[in-house]
RNA sequence: UGGGGUGUAGCCAAGUGGUAAGGCAACGGGUUUUGAUCCCGUCAUGCGCAGGUUCGAAUCCUGCCACCCCAGCCA
């Protein structure tokens, strides 16, 4: 753990409480996420710190669903979060609860409530209690069932549950302040009428209640010590901490906000993400396109550069917008040190060395890794006839082009330097092959000469080489102005998905499950459309599991 | 315009009365069989603004300004 982890507000907050002894010096927190889509990269900032402020201090976290709003939520997604909060290196243990679980103390602290006349049952409309509640400038006016018997409340409470209403006859309420200044305690929603069934309860409840009710209950029910939400929640503490003072439960958590990560281009707005998975235009939550975190395992990003992106960027209550390179650099380093290295060529340009003799084969030795000689070595065949990458190859270069141009020398790595001697193209002016010749004695390794060229490219075997679809994709789906664009159709870029075909080295065929293809995900270190004036665009082509990386030079001039 | 928050570089972020850490980005240079990586260097006389207190203020006081959140039977 770096300082810098360990120096913001909520943890030195948390390191204060457990030395003043608070709840013994334990420290309990939770990750709350309603299950009604994937998580999403913002998401990672909430589950790195409750779980990584826990384990600080020794102590455990929940994951619980707060699935108090049936209908909208499925085991679909449950079991996706499951997975993801897995993913991402967090373990709950035995702490996996769900609001759910909790739904006859919450009735049983509802009823005590009513018998308090703390709470009261309305009848008024939806539209009624909205016009009852004021405005932001304006006090609200008490409905004119506040004033109901303990008994009529009740009463009316039992016969909600026991599914005598329809929905929206009925609400609970909290009895505080039609007049406060915090709207949120304007006798706030407890209970609603939900004629359906729940996920997890089925058919057992006919009432279901609001997060505020059921939220901090739930926190006092696990004995979680540090509640830890978003921004928006703010307002929502004096409620909190209501509902902690009149049911007075033996364990008294607290609520602590910071403010959500928001990622500039990216897309984590459920809503948006799931319009975008119900018209088809992903291919699911999981689609590498997308913010999501089974998007970006999917992608190829590390689990450990998502955490330490989240450790880099901190956690303060000042609203921010974290650039895309900060979550790039910590992909890009990952990789970097992890990832072995393999070539690979997407749109192939066939080059004959004209001097290399006819049906020789030769073993070149190539590195895994530039720097980590533990990786190992691999061969690479190498024959006369081999594919480089168009965009290596340039007829009319520009001076600070450093690879292969008529009459220009290239190193091919971990083989030879060749020089183009010959451009042939086809009717329409299209270059279709080069020939080359090759300079026996700058075989790589062999010491012999020690020759340099300024550029070194990747090539592959035309006869050894495998031809396989990959997919390349865009970075996540953008926006013009992060700040600006809501509407969804402004976001889309259904364009960005491209299925190519690649000649990929023996090395990498042995990892290639054709059949599963998508398995590349497509990472773009400098993205076009991200700089569109950087000369030099680098493509890391991973693997999910058993992964490789391929790199690409720079491409001059666009 | 009621209530709750937040202002330190292009983007994040430390700093808690003793003279502005760090990261990303950017820029300049070096090494390099990936134009990658790596290494070196540059980048706030300034902390939203204006006053005040103090030997000394991003830190304390006063007054402004800007931006964000709240009027779901969503979370």
């Amino acid at each position: 753990m770096s300082d810098q982890e360990s120096r913001d507000f909520i943890r030195q907050l948390i390191r204060d409480d457990v030395s003043k002894g608070l709840h013994d010096g334990n420290v309990v927190t939770r990750f709350p996420p309603e299950p009604n889509g994937f998580l999403h990269i913002g998401h990672a900032k909430s589950i790195c710190l409750n779980f990584g402020v826990a384990a600080e201090h020794d102590g455990k976290t929940y994951l619980r669903f707060d699935d108090t709003n049936p209908g909208k939520e499925s085991e679909e997604y449950v079991r996706a979060i499951k997975a993801d909060v897995r993913w991402l290196g967090y373990d709950w243990q035995d702490c996996l609860t769900h609001a759910s679980d909790y739904f006859d103390r919450l009735y049983a602290a509802a009823v005590r409530l009513i018998e308090m006349d703390k709470a009261y049952v309305d009848s008024l409309s939806a539209d009624d209690i909205r016009q009852y509640r004021g405005t932001l400038t304006e006090p609200g006016r008490d409905s004119p069932h506040r004033n109901r018997s303990t008994e009529e409340n009740l009463d009316l409470f039992r016969r909600m549950q026991a599914g005598e209403f329809a929905d929206g006859e009925h609400v609970l309420r909290a009895k505080i302040n039609m007049s406060s200044p915090n709207i949120n305690l304007r006798d706030p929603t407890l209970y609603r009428i939900r004629n359906v069934s729940h996920q997890n309860t089925g058919d057992k409840w006919h009432i279901y209640p609001m997060y505020d009710f059921a939220h901090g209950l739930s926190d006092a029910f696990e004995g979680i010590t540090h509640s830890l939400c978003t921004l928006e929640f703010e307002d929502h503490r004096p409620l909190y901490d209501w509902f902690l003072e009149q049911l007075d439960p033996p364990n008294r958590p607290r609520q602590i906000e910071f403010s959500r990560l928001n990622l500039a281009y990216a897309l984590t707005s459920k809503r948006k993400v799931a319009t975008l998975v119900d018209e088809g235009i992903v291919n699911g939550w999981d689609d590498p396109r997308l913010a999501t975190l089974a998007g970006m395992r999917r992608r190829g990003y590390p689990a450990a550069a998502l955490r330490d992106f989240i450790s880099r960027i901190g956690v303060t209550k000042k609203e921010n917008l974290i650039q895309m390179g900060v979550l790039e650099n910590s992909v890009r380093e990952h990789l970097d040190t992890a990832a072995e290295r393999r070539m690979a060529v997407l749109q192939p340009l066939k080059v004959v060395i004209s001097n290399y003799p006819q049906g020789q084969v030769e073993n070149m030795v190539a590195m895994n890794h530039p720097q980590q000689a533990e990786a190992g070595t691999r061969e690479v065949p190498f024959c006369r006839e081999i594919y480089i990458e168009r965009d290596d190859f340039m007829e009319d270069a520009p001076k600070k082009f450093f690879r292969l141009k008529p009459g220009g020398e290239v190193r091919l790595r971990f083989a030879y330097i060749i020089r183009c001697d010959e451009v042939i193209k086809n009717a329409a002016g299209e270059v279709t092959e080069l020939r080359c010749s090759y300079d026996a004695d700058t075989r790589s390794g062999s010491g012999s000469s020690d020759r340099k060229v300024k550029g070194t490219i990747h090539w592959v075997s035309a006869q050894h080489a495998m031809e396989a679809e990959v997919r390349l994709y865009d970075r996540l789906f953008t926006v013009p102005d992060p700040g600006a664009a809501t509407d969804i159709h402004a976001v889309l870029n259904p364009d960005s998905l491209h299925v190519v075909t690649a000649m990929l080295e023996p090395a990498l065929q042995a990892v290639h499950e054709p059949v599963q293809f998508e398995r590349l995900g497509y990472f773009c270190a400098d993205a076009i459309d991200h700089k569109p004036d950087n000369p030099v665009i680098n493509r890391i082509v991973t693997l999910r599991d058993g992964w490789a990386k391929i790199e690409k030079q720079a491409i001059a001039g666009r």
